[in-house]
DNA sequence: CAGATCTATATTGTTGACAATAGTCTCATA
DNA sequence: TATGAGACTATTGTCAACAATATAGATCTG
């Protein structure tokens, strides 16, 4: 299982060790870039010409995408990259409620004490970046995403954990790039993040469920209206 | 995206129009079926001449097959079925909870009254089969994963069906080859449906997913116990 | 005899050519 | 001019050979 940051882990292998894998990686970020655009024909001869290997790989590379649903493809007719509309979108979000909301109560369950410490600190990190860059928007939102992704690792539970960092988490990077940034929400997130940790610590399953669930389905009706907006 | 049941319904291609979909359509039979052995090696050259294709498709076949988490593969290592040991049978029937918890509640809000009807009519053929012949348990196995599977369509969502129809309930099948059925539970868990469409029919969505994730939760503590004792 | 190293073999990764299919464009016809 | 049939082209599906890698076995050394 991959980190999701940008970065480079530690964890994750330097060089992946097929081309193939390689391939998608190199995809992937230029999908959720939006490099290449949603809904763009992906034709395999060309993007094999592209990055120099045969279509072989690449093909490999595209099923893992569509595995991640982030291609779409169909028989004879080719693959196109996913294109979110507001649907999808809302079901990325409820779906992301119902894991999260597991993740957060099994993380209760499982957290060592110096598990949660440590999730403090991240957010006091996440605290002292909003306070310094609030322009720096950017590392707010991944940021965010690394919360959430720290919990789903606690939940330690490959099902949720995979569901969540290989497929919803790529697809919410995509939506934000067309939505940008939420000015306020930052601070107003944090807040939530601090509570949710504050419940683990207490080993309140329901509370931490209850909480996370909030969190989730509170961003989504704020994306809404975004989105909404801009259409 | 395909329906779970073993025959053929009409919706689905009758013959897949791809080797490799062709092939992958068989190879997870025998997985389910455990004609393929859990923790069984694959290796692809065996498999390409046992089913009289190349290694092109097979690949892919088996990449296909990663992808619905019924076999692991490491690069350069070649691939295996899946084994499933407590763990991860706990971890699927966590993960069903949340998802088919969120499915019940948007089913609610979803499912119009015809649909509605036609569930409770589906529960009445299975009072009928349950009361008719108690022996053919595989009917009633594959009756409660038809029940699950109209609520999670019904929820209108594509993520939780996907996640559901294309890895989970494939999962638990193979499951139930390796526990066998449980006998007092068929007529329990039909009471428990039927509880469940009612406040689906109420359009009681918080009532819907409670009962939803007690029904599942419950039947994971049975699973439980009866593999502790097999071990 | 135990352990490590080297070698041989089995298996996966990659390639380019060929076959089958779907979409497009042209042309004939109403 | 609109529409349908048919040929053509672009693209995907399939194959068999070749390269790279890992596993297992044999050999050597302490």
């Amino acid at each position: 299982m991959e980190r999701p940051s940008s970065t480079n882990s530690p964890d994750t292998p330097q060089e992946s060790r097929t081309l193939a894998s390689r391939t998608y990686e190199v995809i992937k970020a230029d999908i959720i870039a939006g490099d290449l655009a949603q809904g763009a024909k992906i034709v395999e001869s060309e993007l094999a010409l592209k990055y120099g290997i045969s279509r072989g790989p690449l093909r490999e590379a595209i099923h893992k995408l569509e595995r991640n649903k982030l291609v779409v493809r169909i028989p004879h007719a080719g693959s196109r990259v996913v294109s979110l509309d507001m649907k999808m979108i809302e079901d990325i979000y409820n779906t992301r409620e119902c894991l999260e909301g597991m993740a957060a109560r099994l993380a209760a369950r499982h957290m060592t004490d110096e598990e949660i410490e440590s999730l403090y600190r991240l957010l006091e990190g996440h605290a002292e970046s909003i306070k310094q860059a609030d322009g720096k928007a950017y590392f707010q939102s991944e940021g965010d995403i690394d919360f959430h992704y720290r919990i789903a690792v606690a939940s330690q539970n490959y099902w949720i954990l995979d569901n969540l960092n290989n497929e919803l988490y790529q697809l919410i990077r995509m939506c934000r790039h067309q939505t940008g940034q939420i000015p306020s929400r930052p601070k107003y997130a944090l807040d939530q993040h601090r509570r949710i940790v504050d419940a683990i610590g207490q080993r309140d399953e329901e509370l931490a469920e209850l909480l996370m669930r909030r969190h989730i389905s509170g961003a989504w009706k704020i994306v809404k209206t975004i989105l909404e907006d801009k259409i």
